[in-house]
DNA sequence: CCTCCATATCGCTATATGGCAATATAACGC
DNA sequence: GCGTTATATTGCCATATAGCGATATGGAGG
Protein backbone atom coordinates (compact mmCIF):
# COMPACT_ATOMS: atom_id res chain seq x y z
CA UNK A 1 0.00 0.00 0.00
CA UNK A 2 2.87 2.35 0.92
CA UNK A 3 4.36 1.74 -2.34
CA UNK A 4 1.36 2.77 -4.67
CA UNK A 5 0.19 5.59 -1.99
CA UNK A 6 3.98 6.89 -3.03
CA UNK A 7 3.29 7.06 -6.62
CA UNK A 8 -0.09 8.11 -6.13
CA UNK A 9 1.24 11.13 -4.07
CA UNK A 10 4.59 12.13 -6.14
CA UNK A 11 1.74 12.69 -9.27
CA UNK A 12 -1.11 14.79 -6.84
CA UNK A 13 1.13 17.57 -8.28
CA UNK A 14 0.24 19.21 -10.99
CA UNK A 15 4.82 20.59 -11.41
CA UNK A 16 5.55 16.94 -10.45
CA UNK A 17 3.66 15.30 -13.83
CA UNK A 18 4.85 18.34 -15.62
CA UNK A 19 8.53 16.64 -15.27
CA UNK A 20 7.59 13.37 -15.86
CA UNK A 21 6.09 14.54 -19.56
CA UNK A 22 8.93 16.56 -20.09
CA UNK A 23 11.32 13.67 -18.97
CA UNK A 24 9.30 11.85 -21.33
CA UNK A 25 10.86 13.72 -24.50
CA UNK A 26 14.09 14.11 -23.03
CA UNK A 27 16.70 13.89 -20.33
CA UNK A 28 17.03 17.02 -18.13
CA UNK A 29 19.39 18.69 -15.74
CA UNK A 30 18.08 20.22 -12.68
CA UNK A 31 18.57 23.64 -14.25
CA UNK A 32 16.86 23.11 -17.51
CA UNK A 33 13.61 22.06 -15.51
CA UNK A 34 14.58 24.88 -13.46
CA UNK A 35 14.02 27.05 -16.48
CA UNK A 36 10.97 25.53 -17.88
CA UNK A 37 9.08 25.24 -15.02
CA UNK A 38 10.04 28.51 -13.32
CA UNK A 39 10.26 27.16 -9.98
CA UNK A 40 13.19 28.12 -7.79
CA UNK A 41 15.94 25.46 -7.94
CA UNK A 42 15.74 23.78 -4.29
CA UNK A 43 11.96 23.18 -4.93
CA UNK A 44 12.84 21.17 -8.63
CA UNK A 45 15.57 19.27 -6.42
CA UNK A 46 12.42 18.72 -4.16
CA UNK A 47 10.62 17.19 -6.70
CA UNK A 48 12.86 15.41 -8.13
CA UNK A 49 13.59 13.50 -5.14
CA UNK A 50 9.88 12.91 -3.99
CA UNK A 51 9.23 10.99 -8.13
CA UNK A 52 12.70 9.35 -7.52
CA UNK A 53 11.72 7.94 -4.47
CA UNK A 54 8.27 6.84 -6.01
CA UNK A 55 10.54 4.93 -8.61
CA UNK A 56 9.05 7.25 -11.55
CA UNK A 57 12.52 9.06 -12.62
CA UNK A 58 16.12 7.68 -12.18
CA UNK A 59 19.19 9.98 -12.22
CA UNK A 60 23.38 9.73 -13.79
CA UNK A 61 25.38 11.83 -13.28
CA UNK A 62 28.29 13.07 -15.63
CA UNK A 63 30.50 15.09 -14.16
CA UNK A 64 28.86 18.01 -12.72
CA UNK A 65 25.41 17.16 -13.94
CA UNK A 66 23.19 14.97 -12.79
CA UNK A 67 20.86 14.13 -15.06
CA UNK A 68 17.17 13.01 -14.50
CA UNK A 69 15.14 10.74 -16.95
CA UNK A 70 12.11 8.34 -16.52
CA UNK A 71 12.33 5.30 -14.79
CA UNK A 72 12.26 1.96 -16.61
CA UNK A 73 9.44 1.01 -14.24
CA UNK A 74 11.29 -1.74 -12.80
CA UNK A 75 11.16 -0.63 -9.07
CA UNK A 76 7.54 -0.55 -9.01
CA UNK A 77 4.69 -1.97 -11.07
CA UNK A 78 2.30 1.05 -9.88
CA UNK A 79 5.10 3.56 -11.18
CA UNK A 80 5.69 1.40 -14.80
CA UNK A 81 1.79 1.15 -14.96
CA UNK A 82 1.19 5.29 -14.47
CA UNK A 83 4.62 5.89 -16.76
CA UNK A 84 2.69 3.96 -19.62
CA UNK A 85 -0.36 5.74 -19.49
CA UNK A 86 1.21 9.13 -18.68
CA UNK A 87 3.08 8.39 -22.28
CA UNK A 88 -0.28 9.38 -23.79
CA UNK A 89 -2.25 11.24 -21.23
CA UNK A 90 -2.64 15.08 -21.16
CA UNK A 91 -0.76 15.28 -24.74
CA UNK A 92 -3.71 17.47 -25.30
CA UNK A 93 -3.43 19.63 -22.00
CA UNK A 94 -2.59 23.45 -22.51
CA UNK A 95 -0.07 23.52 -19.77
CA UNK A 96 1.95 20.71 -20.81
CA UNK A 97 1.77 21.97 -24.64
CA UNK A 98 3.23 24.83 -23.46
CA UNK A 99 6.56 23.25 -21.32
CA UNK A 100 6.78 20.74 -24.76
CA UNK A 101 6.84 23.56 -27.16
CA UNK A 102 9.70 25.65 -25.46
CA UNK A 103 11.69 21.94 -24.71
CA UNK A 104 13.79 22.26 -27.92
CA UNK A 105 15.13 26.22 -26.88
CA UNK A 106 15.61 24.51 -23.52
CA UNK A 107 19.47 23.47 -23.70
CA UNK A 108 21.53 24.09 -20.59
CA UNK A 109 24.71 25.42 -22.67
CA UNK A 110 22.35 28.45 -22.88
CA UNK A 111 20.64 28.68 -19.92
CA UNK A 112 23.21 27.32 -16.80
CA UNK A 113 25.98 29.25 -15.13
CA UNK A 114 27.36 31.63 -17.93
CA UNK A 115 23.83 31.83 -19.07
CA UNK A 116 22.18 32.48 -16.39
CA UNK A 117 24.71 35.26 -14.82
CA UNK A 118 23.80 36.74 -18.34
CA UNK A 119 20.47 37.07 -17.65
CA UNK A 120 20.28 38.20 -14.13
CA UNK B 1 -4.43 18.62 -15.73
CA UNK B 2 -7.28 18.85 -13.06
CA UNK B 3 -8.95 16.28 -13.51
CA UNK B 4 -5.78 13.54 -13.39
CA UNK B 5 -4.38 15.40 -10.16
CA UNK B 6 -7.84 15.11 -8.87
CA UNK B 7 -7.83 11.42 -8.93
CA UNK B 8 -4.18 11.57 -8.09
CA UNK B 9 -5.00 13.34 -4.69
CA UNK B 10 -8.52 11.03 -4.22
CA UNK B 11 -6.36 7.67 -4.22
CA UNK B 12 -3.39 9.48 -2.13
CA UNK B 13 -5.08 8.31 1.20
CA UNK B 14 -4.82 5.01 2.18
CA UNK B 15 -8.16 5.11 4.00
CA UNK B 16 -9.69 5.66 0.50
CA UNK B 17 -8.02 3.68 -1.28
CA UNK B 18 -9.93 0.95 1.27
CA UNK B 19 -12.83 2.11 0.17
CA UNK B 20 -12.10 1.51 -3.17
CA UNK B 21 -11.09 -2.08 -2.84
CA UNK B 22 -14.25 -3.07 -0.32
CA UNK B 23 -16.80 -1.01 -2.89
CA UNK B 24 -14.92 -3.31 -5.49
CA UNK B 25 -16.51 -6.71 -3.82
CA UNK B 26 -19.63 -5.12 -2.70
CA UNK B 27 -21.86 -1.94 -2.55
CA UNK B 28 -21.69 -0.12 0.94
CA UNK B 29 -23.37 2.64 2.63
CA UNK B 30 -21.41 4.98 4.93
CA UNK B 31 -22.01 3.45 8.18
CA UNK B 32 -21.29 -0.07 7.06
CA UNK B 33 -17.65 1.76 5.67
CA UNK B 34 -17.79 3.50 8.84
CA UNK B 35 -17.80 0.61 10.59
CA UNK B 36 -15.08 -1.60 8.64
CA UNK B 37 -12.62 1.22 7.91
CA UNK B 38 -13.00 2.13 12.16
CA UNK B 39 -13.41 6.07 11.63
CA UNK B 40 -15.78 8.66 12.20
CA UNK B 41 -19.05 9.27 10.02
CA UNK B 42 -18.08 12.47 9.27
CA UNK B 43 -14.76 11.33 7.94
CA UNK B 44 -15.97 9.08 5.85
CA UNK B 45 -18.45 10.98 4.37
CA UNK B 46 -15.78 13.55 3.20
CA UNK B 47 -14.01 10.83 2.33
CA UNK B 48 -16.51 9.34 -0.11
CA UNK B 49 -16.85 13.08 -1.43
CA UNK B 50 -13.75 13.47 -2.34
CA UNK B 51 -14.10 9.65 -4.16
CA UNK B 52 -16.97 10.64 -5.48
CA UNK B 53 -15.90 13.96 -7.49
CA UNK B 54 -12.99 12.69 -8.78
CA UNK B 55 -15.34 9.83 -10.84
CA UNK B 56 -13.73 6.60 -8.93
CA UNK B 57 -17.14 6.70 -7.20
CA UNK B 58 -21.38 6.60 -7.42
CA UNK B 59 -24.39 6.51 -4.85
CA UNK B 60 -27.64 5.63 -5.66
CA UNK B 61 -30.47 6.51 -2.80
CA UNK B 62 -32.90 3.64 -1.53
CA UNK B 63 -35.04 5.46 1.16
CA UNK B 64 -32.87 6.60 4.27
CA UNK B 65 -29.98 4.72 2.24
CA UNK B 66 -27.46 5.82 0.32
CA UNK B 67 -25.31 3.25 -1.66
CA UNK B 68 -22.29 3.98 -2.86
CA UNK B 69 -20.61 1.84 -5.39
CA UNK B 70 -17.43 1.36 -7.90
CA UNK B 71 -18.25 4.67 -10.91
CA UNK B 72 -18.80 2.76 -14.17
CA UNK B 73 -15.43 5.17 -15.77
CA UNK B 74 -17.34 7.13 -18.01
CA UNK B 75 -16.96 10.50 -16.32
CA UNK B 76 -12.76 10.40 -15.94
CA UNK B 77 -10.70 8.06 -18.15
CA UNK B 78 -8.28 8.47 -15.43
CA UNK B 79 -10.40 7.04 -13.56
CA UNK B 80 -11.95 4.53 -15.19
CA UNK B 81 -7.63 3.01 -15.72
CA UNK B 82 -6.97 3.64 -12.02
CA UNK B 83 -10.08 1.45 -11.36
CA UNK B 84 -9.22 -1.38 -13.56
CA UNK B 85 -5.45 -1.98 -12.13
CA UNK B 86 -7.25 -1.64 -9.07
CA UNK B 87 -9.13 -4.33 -9.21
CA UNK B 88 -6.27 -6.73 -8.97
CA UNK B 89 -3.93 -4.38 -7.37
CA UNK B 90 -3.09 -4.46 -3.33
CA UNK B 91 -4.87 -7.86 -3.35
CA UNK B 92 -2.20 -8.91 -1.00
CA UNK B 93 -1.71 -5.92 1.18
CA UNK B 94 -2.21 -7.51 4.71
CA UNK B 95 -4.58 -4.05 5.42
CA UNK B 96 -6.45 -4.80 2.75
CA UNK B 97 -6.87 -8.53 3.31
CA UNK B 98 -8.18 -7.65 6.54
CA UNK B 99 -10.86 -5.58 5.39
CA UNK B 100 -12.18 -8.14 2.71
CA UNK B 101 -12.04 -10.86 5.35
CA UNK B 102 -14.26 -8.91 6.84
CA UNK B 103 -17.04 -7.89 4.40
CA UNK B 104 -19.00 -10.84 4.92
CA UNK B 105 -19.73 -10.19 8.68
CA UNK B 106 -20.44 -6.11 8.19
CA UNK B 107 -24.06 -5.58 7.41
CA UNK B 108 -25.73 -2.37 7.67
CA UNK B 109 -29.17 -4.46 9.56
CA UNK B 110 -26.76 -5.39 12.17
CA UNK B 111 -24.47 -2.44 13.02
CA UNK B 112 -26.61 0.59 11.96
CA UNK B 113 -29.32 1.66 14.39
CA UNK B 114 -30.12 -0.56 16.94
CA UNK B 115 -26.96 -2.38 16.12
CA UNK B 116 -25.26 0.42 16.95
CA UNK B 117 -26.89 1.42 19.96
CA UNK B 118 -26.29 -1.88 21.59
CA UNK B 119 -22.81 -1.68 20.50
CA UNK B 120 -22.35 1.73 22.61
C1' DC C 1 -45.95 17.81 12.52
C1' DC C 2 -42.94 14.86 15.30
C1' DT C 3 -39.61 11.28 15.96
C1' DC C 4 -36.07 8.44 14.47
C1' DC C 5 -32.43 6.98 11.47
C1' DA C 6 -28.79 7.88 7.93
C1' DT C 7 -25.87 11.04 6.07
C1' DA C 8 -23.79 15.63 4.64
C1' DT C 9 -21.68 19.74 6.22
C1' DC C 10 -19.19 22.84 9.23
C1' DG C 11 -15.54 24.36 12.28
C1' DC C 12 -11.46 23.23 14.71
C1' DT C 13 -6.86 21.04 15.29
C1' DA C 14 -2.66 18.64 14.15
C1' DT C 15 0.01 17.34 10.46
C1' DA C 16 1.52 17.31 5.60
C1' DT C 17 2.78 19.79 1.53
C1' DG C 18 4.57 23.28 -2.03
C1' DG C 19 7.19 27.33 -2.47
C1' DC C 20 11.23 30.25 -1.34
C1' DA C 21 15.89 31.83 0.46
C1' DA C 22 19.98 30.40 2.53
C1' DT C 23 23.33 27.11 3.05
C1' DA C 24 25.73 22.70 2.55
C1' DT C 25 27.58 19.35 -0.58
C1' DA C 26 29.46 17.33 -4.92
C1' DA C 27 32.37 17.75 -8.89
C1' DC C 28 35.68 19.92 -11.91
C1' DG C 29 39.76 22.60 -13.34
C1' DC C 30 43.76 25.22 -12.09
C1' DG D 1 43.69 24.07 -1.68
C1' DC D 2 40.83 27.58 -4.09
C1' DG D 3 37.26 29.20 -7.08
C1' DT D 4 33.43 28.07 -9.87
C1' DT D 5 29.40 25.57 -11.22
C1' DA D 6 25.49 22.36 -10.32
C1' DT D 7 22.70 20.44 -7.10
C1' DA D 8 20.96 18.65 -2.48
C1' DT D 9 19.42 19.94 1.97
C1' DT D 10 17.57 22.85 5.65
C1' DG D 11 14.46 26.01 7.77
C1' DC D 12 10.59 28.97 7.40
C1' DC D 13 5.94 30.21 5.90
C1' DA D 14 1.39 29.83 3.78
C1' DT D 15 -1.82 26.60 2.37
C1' DA D 16 -3.86 21.94 2.01
C1' DT D 17 -5.37 17.79 4.21
C1' DA D 18 -7.14 14.00 7.50
C1' DG D 19 -9.37 13.35 11.70
C1' DC D 20 -12.91 14.53 15.13
C1' DG D 21 -17.20 16.44 17.37
C1' DA D 22 -21.22 19.10 16.68
C1' DT D 23 -24.81 20.30 13.89
C1' DA D 24 -27.64 20.59 9.70
C1' DT D 25 -30.11 18.06 6.24
C1' DG D 26 -32.69 14.23 3.93
C1' DG D 27 -36.01 10.55 4.17
C1' DA D 28 -39.46 7.39 6.21
C1' DG D 29 -43.22 6.27 9.23
C1' DG D 30 -46.81 7.36 12.53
Amino acid sequence: MKEFIKVMKALSDPSRVSIVKMLGRKVMCVCELQNALGLAQSTVSKHLKILEEAGLIEFYKEGLWVNYRLADGSDSPYAASLLGHLKHWLEDDAGVQGLMARLPDINREEICSKGRALAS
